[in-house]
DNA sequence: AAAGGCAGTATGTCCTATCAATCGAACATA
DNA sequence: TATGTTCGATTGATAGGACATACTGCCTTT
């Protein structure tokens, strides 16, 4: 059952031969090609297809199982997932997220400042006492709705960043342009009800559900750069994510 | 600077030494061996130490890096993450997450029935038009006190179930039972106000925050085996998680 | 006809080997 | 002094081979 999906793969591009298989197969599958439950080729004939080692085609299967789309069983064969799945949760910032759906999103700074860090704080972005932090509010539309209400602390031994900028762009679009590589973060969502203060903020009635996100980035020198509260109107968002057995 | 994390490697063990390489530096950070920020020797030299070749421990460290414990650098090594990480995301149920925590969960079966699938039901679980599955509504409590209010659909050509297995064990022991191999899930986590119907099931005030959750569950041949809608009381449970850069 | 064993097939693990890309620091130069 | 520049160190990518293990279906045996 050769089923030719017909890659190709430029050995001269920059971008890593099992990425472009991932690329080729993601599209495979999402334009048809590749039907949800349909097998594929053994991996060794596979690789032999696009001439590439198994340990290549190895890793780009590996990185699809990992998102979820291809299930492998030993003995058996990979197959499509037959449901749609979708994306895994990845660490992006909402700001990213909206834009890249297409939504041009606005930010209204409600408050900044550069303060002294407190105890939580410096818990959670490990520093020292005394050291200072940038503090600020946001409030995030889209379409002229408000969407999202976020509070955020970020260490200031990075870049430095003003209101202006806040306005412009997401906070992650502006660490990163000030060299910050984000590695991962840790996130704790839950729930909550609007109180007198989110409600108006939100144009949501007090008392109406809101979904809350806790998070901290850490980049790729492991230092925790950035820490967040924020609240989500529930009717407008949740968290979608595909998990995996390891 | 070799930092001797002298692990022993059993290569008659039946468990892979990738793995064993996993839990051993795993061990090494919780027990501080390896603290928060400390560098490894590099990819090389660890793994000549323990005579193991360079995809292996590659191999190992890949994971730990995606679990979210290293952080790695081209050009300059790979450093223990600095805060406490916690464990990411991972496909488990709620049943086994509080048995590992030491809790002991209860279910009350509230209701249970083998029924023609709705039309939302087979669009989620892909099927076809006149299949059966189970449903069912359960309420779990730890310590005695609600925390989570659970209603499930599952196909029925797996494995049968019964009210008195539900009650006994959680829904996905039953189904490990049966034979399925749980290999992915898609969930989406939201939020919403207690309702008159939820509120005093799980011994909350109508209009209190609740956690919504909606998860399928598929096996290793592919097949979308369970579905399920969960509320869970904001107060008691939250999703913690760890997202790693790709 | 049912049960058990066997072989084929596919993934899982592990190895040696080599080159590329990147970072940081030491060094050389203007 | 300030600014490039080179180089060692380290992770990233790719290849190809060997053997282990698990699943399926077929065939044999009872």
């Amino acid at each position: 059952m050769a089923n030719q999906l017909n890659l190709s793969i430029d050995r001269s591009s920059p971008v890593p031969l099992y990425h472009q298989v991932v690329q080729g197969i993601e599209s495979a599958i999402h334009t048809g090609l590749l039907p949800p439950g349909s097998r594929l080729d053994n991996e060794i004939d596979l690789a032999a297809q696009l001439n590439l080692s198994r340990p290549t085609m190895r890793k780009a299967m590996d990185e699809l199982v990992r998102s979820g789309l291809l299930v492998r069983k030993r003995g058996v064969g990979t197959q499509v997932v037959s449901s749609q799945v979708r994306r895994p949760l990845e660490l992006s910032s909402l700001f990213d997220d909206l834009s890249n759906n297409g939504s041009k999103p606005t930010t209204d700074v409600l408050s900044f400042s550069h303060i002294e860090a407190d105890e939580a704080t410096r818990e959670a972005l490990q520093l020292p006492a005394g050291a200072k932090v940038y503090h600020f509010t946001r409030l995030r539309k889209v379409g002229g709705k408000p969407l999202a209400l976020m509070e955020n602390w970020v260490r200031d031994d990075i870049t430095s960043i003003d209101e202006a900028q806040l306005s412009a762009q997401g906070l992650y679009g502006i660490l990163r342009n000030g060299g910050v590589n984000f590695r991962l973060a840790s996130q704790r969502i839950g729930a909550m009800v609007a109180n007198d203060y989110q409600a108006p903020l939100l144009e949501a009635e007090p008392g109406s559900a809101l979904v809350t996100m806790e998070r901290t980035a850490v980049d790729d020198t492991g230092r925790n750069v950035e820490t967040g509260h924020h609240v989500y109107r529930a009717d407008s968002y949740s968290f979608e994510m595909t998990l995996v057995q390891r």
